[in-house]
RNA sequence: GCGGGUGUGAUGGAAUGGUAGACAUACAGGACUUAAAAUCCUGAGGCCUUCGGCCGUGUGGGUUCGAGUCCCACCACCCGCACCA
């Protein structure tokens, strides 16, 4: 008799098409069941999937699957990001238009996904380049605008003056444009902004509630909302000319006031513009910061530039005494009032400035034992203690001498508000989230310019507002900005002929309410109230990283927004209930070097081991091998999840994202892991069939192995609810070793069997439906409830207790389970490592911990 | 530069403050084979004077009966920095 060999294609594709005829993934209100909604950040549509995708999704079907196991009505869906960038490239490059090249894409990574038998509703499936689903978001605009909040003001952008166009940040290399290097410019122009700020605090507070989210993940975006408390007052200008008479500035540190060595404002403070207009070279060194990119990242990391403006101001406190002022390159306007006042001594922008343009440095403040403490003052660094330290105030003006710093920012303020000086005040580092884009591929901003009634609002009944078809990438700029058929329009309010906006919005707006849409992704609404009561919130949201701060802190936004315009009940203001960020998935990378020692680099199948030497299979030249890189395809260190279900299936697939590493950290994929993955599989396949060709005859040791059984359903499962899926894999490979080289009898293997298939079935289900089905389960697997384990199957007779000797391990001891600790010590006392150490004498300290060690201290 | 994280054998990693290295890969030895592949079995952190002992979780300190785990400082790498998604 032949047995059948674990053939991963022909299995695969008969179970995605059993789930598929019985509709099993397709989500339906049943107010009746508990409903779960577990949501994989949507790709965008790039054309191929990616093996991190396979990572990320596994993630999620294992919840989702372990879900509906476990009884619940699971919602699990999936779309895409569709708008963006990447479309108008190619749309340059290869000259095809966005859209076509967008849909195209989501047909060929839709077949991909189909592969990885996801447990997918695929009803639900909508791209946010749909005009049904922008010409919803397009009505949430409006219903923002008349709630107040949105509104438009001037921003400055990445100008490239070459192709005429605004750059992203990314577009920008080394202050050039990516395509034209061209020079980068600063420009402004008026904007549309969400008033996100007026959520800053709610935000901020709201983040202790978020109990199921990564503590770094809300340590983010608490720093990146950046509230602090401050003092805000003016610096007066001596013999100032008219508009420059004072200089507002905003400090968190107004203990340090008398350290004061300069005042700095930014290059777009309207004083500095000001000044600009007779001061030939303070326009020429104000053009030259703006010859920078808008990126926070890049001004920080400039050289700190400076230019004396000439102008004095008064010291608040003394009047006698003058500080100069300098236009200084990083000095941000968007933060506080765009003016500081730099104190060297305490801080180290300040420090490498004063240094840099010979200006006074005077600490404020020392530490209390200040043996070791190179002052500022004598070549030392910038001395900036913790708030909460205590240190000795040197030049104190409100205070005691010896007090924290928050201690002397209170009574700064105090003082100040006192003397009718200036105020406490609360501010946020966190922006108003500018949401306009000059771009075509994206979701037109729903408003007319009309000439006699200015910016007017489309009427909704107009919706959507759609991109037209007929646009070309031949010339730089916007296409829309030029398409004079579709910006001609009338004015909703007057009739008149009018002109529509052409800003589109940012690709996060489409991202921040699809969670949402995906309750009711056919509604003529943006949400439908019933589905999204029953569905919201999302239960468990998984994706990497890189969005811990933008993508989640706008969606927190959105939701409340949503909330204030009748879209979510109150109860959706925070979408996600649960987060779990996943790692990366990375791959060796593989060069040579050319004649000028420059890389090249070689894809992985055309690399092989000879003789533990990595060497091109061609060639056989040697190669650097250089471990564990982010996968890019310029460094041909891709791997391609097509290649991979096709020769090992998609289970092997799944099975190695989730087994080699925990699910937070990155992954490294090799190609030896991924066949023994797929080896392991064979082996499960064929103990099964072993299995099911048993006679009935009694065997031996059932009980030890229903134990292990028992042991084994209580660690997956709760590997598998607490994100531990590479733990929850080592158990599965420990108790297939179990089972192989058990003695029991057929009833106790089938059982046996069966269980590893439910367990397995979240993480492989296609190999655990044909097991399943062999051994006559009932129906499908991905119904069949969750297997629990028998609490009375756990318990053990006697356990092992190691000994320690002064925190060192010096022997074992074999204790009955329910020993009390005076029997343990007396046992322990008797044992023959305790006695040579004791050497005759008594122990210091004996401590026992009853089922886990105990330590003999001598 | 600023904010956040990570660091354990040759490799991926396991370990409620309690036996460091589970499970797996690669490697070595053996069985089967004419041979190979596949499969199965066995071994293995390093060092030493090897039925025993010392060292060992990026580096250096600290807390503790006991530290991979907690605290401080440093180093390396990764993520984010508001127009990549």
């Amino acid at each position: 008799m032949t047995t059948p060999r674990y053939t991963p294609q022909d299995i695969e594709a008969k179970w995605q098409a059993a789930w598929s005829q019985a509709e099993i993934f397709k989500a339906q209100r049943d107010p009746q069941r508990p409903k779960y909604y577990v949501l994989e950040m949507f790709p965008y549509p790039s054309g191929n999937l990616h093996i991190g995708h396979v990572r990320n999704y596994a993630m999620g079907d294992v919840v989702a699957r372990h879900k509906m196991a476990t009884g619940y009505n699971v919602l699990h869906p999936m779309g895409w990001d569709a708008f963006g960038l990447p479309a108008e490239n190619a749309a340059i490059e290869k000259k095809i238009h966005p859209g076509d090249w967008t849909y195209a894409n989501i047909d060929n990574m839709k077949q991909q996904f189909a592969t990885l038998g996801l447990s997918l509703d695929w009803s639900r499936e909508f791209a946010t380049c749909d005009p049904d689903y922008y010409g919803q978001q397009q009505a949430l605009f409006l219903d923002f605008l008349d709630k107040g909040l949105v509104y438009r003001k001037n921003a400055v952008v990445n100008w490239d003056p070459v192709d005429m166009t605004v750059l992203a940040n990314e577009q920008v290399e080394n202050g050039r444009g990516w395509r034209s290097g061209a020079l980068v410019e600063r420009r402004e122009l008026t904007q549309w902004f969400f008033k996100i700020s007026e959520y800053s605090d709610e935000l901020l507070a709201a983040l202790d509630g978020l109990d199921n989210w990564p503590a770094k993940v809300k340590l983010m975006q608490a720093n990146w909302i950046g509230k602090s408390r401050g003092l805000q007052f003016a610096f007066d200008v001596v013999d100032a000319p008219a508009g420059a008479e004072q200089i507002e500035v905003y400090t968190t540190r107004p203990d340090t006031l008398m350290g004061a060595s300069f005042v700095g404002i930014s290059p777009d403070h309207p004083i500095a513009k000001m000044l600009e207009s007779d001061n030939a070279e303070l326009a020429a060194f104000n053009a030259e910061c703006r010859r920078m990119g808008t990126a926070e990242e890049e001004l920080e990391k400039a050289e700190k530039r400076g230019f004396n403006t000439g102008l004095m101001a008064r010291h608040p406190l003394d009047p006698d005494w003058q500080l100069p002022v300098y236009v200084a390159n990083f000095i941000l306007m968007d933060y506080g009032t765009g003016a500081i006042f730099g104190c060297p001594a305490h801080d180290p922008r300040d420090l490498e400035f004063a240094r840099k343009y010979d200006l006074p440095v005077t600490s404020v403040f020392a530490p209390l034992d200040a043996a070791d403490h190179t002052a500022p003052e004598t070549g030392g660094e910038a001395y900036t203690p913790p708030k909460t330290e205590s240190v000795t105030y040197l030049r104190p003006f409100a205070g005691g001498d010896q007090q924290t710093g928050e201690a002397a920012i209170d009574a700064a303020i105090a003082h100040f508000e006192t003397a009718g000086l200036g105020q406490g005040v609360t501010k946020y580092r966190l922006r108003d989230w500018g949401l306009s884009r000059q771009r075509y591929w994206g979701c037109p901003i729903p408003v007319v310019h009309c000439d006699v009634c200015g910016v007017v609002p489309e009427r909704k009944e107009n919706l959507p507002i759609k991109l037209p078809q007929d646009v070309s990438f031949d010339k730089p700029g916007n296409p829309l900005d030029r398409h004079d058929e579709w910006r001609a329009c009338s004015c909703p309010n007057c009739g008149g002929a009018a002109l529509r906006e052409t800003d589109t919005m940012d690709t996060f707006v489409d991202s921040s309410w699809y969670y949402a849409r995906f309750t009711a992704p056919g509604a003529s609404t943006p949400t439908n109230a019933e589905d999204a009561a029953y569905w919201m919130n999302v239960d468990q949201y998984i994706g990497g990283i890189e969005h811990a701060i933008l993508h989640l802190l706008y969606s927190r936004f959105f939701a409340r927004a949503m909330h204030a315009t009748g879209h979510l009940p109150a109860a959706a203001v925070e979408p996600f209930d649960a987060l779990f960020t996943q790692g990366m998935v990375t791959h060796a990378i593989y060069q040579t070097r050319d004649d000028n020692g420059r890389p090249i680099y070689h894809l992985p199948e055309t690399v092989e081991s000879r003789d533990g030497q990595m060497v091109l299979k061609d060639t056989g030249e040697a190669v650097e091998v250089i471990p564990s890189a982010k996968m890019s395809k310029s460094k041909k260190n891709v791997v391609d999840p097509v290649s991979i279900v096709a020769e090992y299936g998609a289970d092997t697939a799944r099975w190695f994202v989730l087994s080699d590493s925990p699910p937070e950290r990155d992954v490294e994929w090799t190609a030896s892991g991924a066949e023994a993955a797929f080896k392991h599989l064979s082996r499960v396949y064929n103990l099964s069939q072993k299995i099911a060709q048993m006679g009935d005859a009694a065997g031996s040791e059932d009980d030890a192995l229903l134990r292990e059984m028992h042991k084994t359903i209580r660690d997956v499962s709760l590997g598998v609810e607490s994100f531990g899926f590479n733990a929850a894999i080592a158990k599965l490979y420990a108790f297939t070793n179990t089972l192989s080289k058990s003695k029991a009898g057929a009833a106790a293997q089938r059982q046996a069997i069966k269980c590893l298939a439910q367990l397995m079935a979240p993480m492989t289900p296609h190999l655990a439906e044909d097991i399943w089905a062999l051994h006559g389960g009932d129906g499908l697997i991905a119904k069949a409830p969750w297997p629990i384990a028998d609490e009375a199957m756990l318990v053990e007779d006697s356990i092992t207790l190691p000994i320690q000797i002064n925190g060192k391990r010096r022997g074992e001891l074999e204790v009955p389970a329910d020993l009390d600790k005076s029997g343990i010590e007396a046992m322990v006392l008797d044992h023959p490592a305790v006695q040579k150490a004791l050497d005759g004498g008594s122990p210091k300290k004996l401590i026992v911990v009853p089922g886990r060690i105990v330590n003999v201290v001598v």
